[in-house]
DNA sequence: ACCCTGACATAAG
DNA sequence: CCTTATGCCAGGG
């Protein structure tokens, strides 16, 4: 499993600490400011803790997302919270596409997420992401 | 409270 | 495969 030490190198950010330090440094370096001007536990905080955690190489489904952070059946939320990101987020945006293996964003950010995920090693084939093989399983 | 919106999900044709 | 119709549900007016 990818534990927050992981992702904290990966995103290069720190040291041997206490994976909850490192957890706590990590979602603080990474989520939006506007976070900070609702409650910890806001809808918008805990699918940014959520997407933060998905490894590298692996993808979520947006009611994957919504699920994880507490609200099932709300897929689109999740949709509206990566909506709001700002452009040059940290988080692990393109690490989320809809059910069918397809990517749900519009042009252009469209390549811009495909482009990410190949990065990543995950190609697409009739624009389609393998979810037997991509799919993140905690 | 009511209404509209949407980076969704599913089923049906 | 593609298109359409429904259901969903939290946010923001």
């Amino acid at each position: 499993m990818a534990s927050y030490s992981l992702l904290a190198a990966k995103y290069g950010k720190l040291a041997p600490k206490s994976d909850n330090q490192v957890k706590n440094e990590v979602f603080v370096a990474i989520t939006p400011a506007s976070v900070h001007t609702k409650s910890p536990d806001s809808a918008l905080a805990r699918i940014c803790k959520v997407l933060a955690s998905i490894p590298c190489g692996q993808v979520v489904t947006y009611g994957d997302l919504a699920e994880m952070a507490g609200y099932p059946k709300a897929a689109r939320l999740a949709g509206q919270v990566l909506r709001k990101l700002p452009k040059d987020t940290k988080l692990p945006w393109h690490r989320v596409i809809n059910a069918q293996g397809r990517i749900s964003l519009p042009e252009p950010g469209a390549s811009r997420q495909r482009q990410r995920l190949e990065n990543e090693g995950i190609t697409l084939l009739k624009g389609r992401v393998d979810m037997a093989r991509y799919r993140w399983k905690p």
